[in-house]
DNA sequence: TAATATATTCAACAACTGTTGAATATACAA
DNA sequence: TTGTATATTCAACAGTTGTTGAATATATTA
């Protein structure tokens, strides 16, 4: 098992297991379908992966990064914008959703896999305890302190639930399953990124302040 | 293949099948894993099920029919409560998730598994398609109208772009995958259905407000 | 009771699984 | 060129998969 991956083939590989895993997850992939669609032999995967797991860790790292880099990026950049003023709550949701809306519209059609790839692993509860820790909490939890700090009086509770609707909503777009084109009669499409990227962050932003405003004695009778 | 079952055995093949479909999705479980945890003969799943793949929207269907109808029962109790007058947002939404509110707090631990489970058939491309048109289209629809009478002036497109995001915060929080209570360094927990309901609320209804009231101007520099 | 329908087990199948060691081809350094 | 490291293929393995037909047990009916 080789480490430093670069040739043409194994290239095609991860792609190849990105857009199966993706769609049909870990269990539902067979090394063989990789490698057929890769056109390649099946034992090269384990070549130059070593045991499936890894070949799956291996394509979910490989983007990971990319992200993460790039959302810190845009973070920062917000930040040192408003230089001294404090940042708006709009702008850290837009931090938090434009790499991907970015990746989206990229050339290399990888990324729309990725996407549905990363929204398996954030709602299976076997691979989000595996994969997510190492590979987004540490840019994860500077979005969180950057909300703390726009909504300074809110409790830390309602700031992580509010992350988590954000996550949710965000993992449900991602997954792409086309419900929402069937629900609506086509009036939606699961593939507009950009329409659900322009809504997303008005109605996020509008339930961050209703929750963490405080006096939460939402439901009643 | 028999089709009205009922026997004990074949109960416990249908809660085993929840419980480990709803952890490691459809491929990621083996007949015989399912027979061995019902403790019960391989054979028998077949017998009392056929094929797998029927086995597999057995389960499904079982509490979908019992959360429809619950759903309904509550949409329109609560629109005869406010006789004459309009519903507001918060009661559509508190009826959309009061019966899953329920379920998780019902004796039957089966219910928990099934929220999983439910998680897994909306985040996946394969199953979405398969099995929620025919499980959830026919109240999810009421409910949408519903939200169309409580935002007469709205786009529709705007409302199945918010119902959407309600759908996948909703379904982040039936997989409990641990991580907000990862996350929030245990201030959270996944489990906790009843801070997740309640918050979830308020965050939604603000949302919509958001953005179906008109002038749709959101994202700036 | 006997006769019959349903439920459950047993044993086995052919197909497919991930992985590996040896054989071969390709790239690269001397 | 020759020698060597890397990349790729081939063939095969032991284990597991879903499914089935025959055999047996249990329940229901007459």
């Amino acid at each position: 098992m080789n480490t430093k991956v670069k040739s043409e083939k194994s290239e095609r590989i991860l792609n190849a297991a990105e857009e199966l895993f993706a769609r049909h997850g870990y269990d539902g992939v067979t090394i063989r379908q990789i490698a057929t669609k890769a056109k390649v032999d099946v034992a090269l995967a384990s070549y130059h992966f070593g045991k499936k797991e890894e070949l799956f860790k291996a394509v979910f790292r490989r983007r990971a990064d990319v992200l993460s880099v790039s959302r810190r990026r845009v973070l920062r950049a917000s930040q040192a914008q408003s230089n001294g003023e404090k940042q708006t709550l709009e702008q850290i949701i837009e931090a938090f959703l434009l790499p991907l809306k970015l990746a989206q519209e990229s050339k290399d059609p990888g990324w729309r896999n990725y996407m549905a790839l990363l929204s398996y692993v954030m709602t299976s509860p076997v691979w989000n305890e595996i994969l997510m820790p190492t590979a987004f909490d540490i840019h994860v939890k500077e979005f969180i302190d950057a909300l703390k700090q726009v909504l300074p009086d809110a409790k830390i509770e309602d700031i992580h639930w509010c992350y988590h609707y954000v996550s949710g909503a965000l993992a449900l777009t991602l997954a792409q399953t086309g419900r929402i084109d069937r629900l609506s009669g086509g009036a939606c499409e699961s593939s507009d990124f950009d329409a659900a990227y322009n809504r997303m962050i008005p109605f996020v932003a509008a339930g961050f302040r209703e929750v963490c405003r405080g006096g939460n004695t939402s439901v009643k009778p």
